[in-house]
DNA sequence: GGACTAATGCGTACGCCGTAAAGATAAGGT
DNA sequence: ACCTTATCTTTACGGCGTACGCATTAGTCC
């Protein structure tokens, strides 16, 4: 059947598809209904077209994957011109976990890139850019790299996730449960929970702490 | 076919199939293959079995994965009493090392486990008892938590792997590809190759050199 | 207009995957 | 001997990534 002859140059007609496209309906299908939905038939359905449709703009999965990496961290500015090593460091951290806040599953994807995209090798640039301006010599903005990680892209592997607030009821279940055997991890659940010493455990607080932590021990590398 | 008719009690009957021989063979595939070649039937085959008959000590493939992450973790001695709390968290966290590096794999699948295992959780609380033994507060720990993240299990997810070491000429189309647009990438994958101003990157020494800051950061903060 | 060309999208098919459901077999307790 | 229970196998379903070849379109030149 001929659409076109239906519908003869129609406003209408669906737009082309592009690479662009195709990694925007990714993203939102990704946020939307998280990243193990993504499917070449799935996205292919989202755009209204069949799944072999999309491969005459992506690779492979595993390159749509990382054009949907690289593609968020495009989203994280690297400018912050003028305002030093550290305050430019620091915001650009925290505008990169803002970025990963809004699309939970993308530090995932990023870490498993094998290889860096444009975007990422821009933010690259602009970090080493930011310590070698600002005084750091190459080995130290090299050791400041390991140091700093993943945080320079805003998030962090803890060790385990302590964000949950547990219920009274589960808090004393764990008490039982574990207090023989893990007295410590009793200890630092129950601080955490909202009961305890701590307030809850505000990540976006932690984040910050930690990173200034660091941000504040490469000031002292430097000038040590 | 009855082939214990054919080989009554026979020594050469395969042995009973268990939790343990199941996540035994399958972290012995991921080391040989791949973390991407463990499949239910491929894992069966292994074991000379069916896929279906994995089904009997495992509940699904990701209880699979988290078992292995778990016996992984098991791996590492939590032990290293008495030496003090910096020299304990060392010595832990480069044993934890040495263990993710036999296993290349296990950072992604121990990283995605949702809820901690029992050997997470023994190693959990080993950790937090040598910092508070040590005499962190339970603020200073949990702060101490979130700085040491996942270097505490032996790895970090760095912004990009610096690890390569470039032919010559590839460094040269790299400098002519990239020097315009980004060099400071340029400066430091030079700098970082053999022909550069430092050594080769050494991922031992980097890790153990960003570990010993960290330490000594946390010290800082204790005393401070 | 008409014909050729290149790009784009579609239909079909193959061999994997995880796992539900039910049958077959073996081991142990009565 | 019989039955229970645990273990392993058979079969099957729906979904996956993607190779291959065809259909349609858009652009370009006569």
């Amino acid at each position: 059947m001929k659409l076109s002859a239906l519908n003869p140059a129609g406003p209408e007609r669906r737009p082309q598809l592009t690479r662009e496209r195709v990694m925007a309906a990714a993203i939102e299908l990704a946020d939307r209904e998280g990243i193990e939905s993504i499917s070449m038939r799935r996205l292919a359905q989202e755009l209204g077209v069949e799944a072999m449709s999309l491969y005459t703009h992506v690779r492979s999965k595993n390159d749509l994957l990382d054009g949907m990496a690289d593609a968020v961290i495009s989203q994280v500015p690297v400018s912050a011109e003028g305002a030093g090593w550290k305050a430019s460091l620091r915001q650009l951290s925290l505008a990169a976990r803002g970025v990963m806040l809004r699309h939970p599953w993308a530090p995932r994807i990023v870490e498993a890139q094998a290889t860096p995209g444009p975007a990422a090798l821009q933010y690259v640039n602009g970090v080493l850019g930011i310590l070698r301006e600002g005084g750091f010599s190459i080995t130290q903005t090299h050791h400041a790299l390991h140091i700093l990680g993943s945080r320079l892209l805003g998030f962090t592997q803890a060790l385990f996730d302590d964000s949950g607030d547990l219920e009274p009821e589960a808090a004393a279940a764990l008490a039982s449960a574990l207090g023989a055997s893990h007295p410590y991890v009793v200890e630092m659940a129950l601080a955490v929970t909202h009961g305890g010493a701590l307030g809850r455990c505000d990540d976006d607080a932690e984040f910050e702490f930690a990173l200034d932590f660091l941000l504040d021990g490469l000031a002292r590398m430097q000038s040590g």
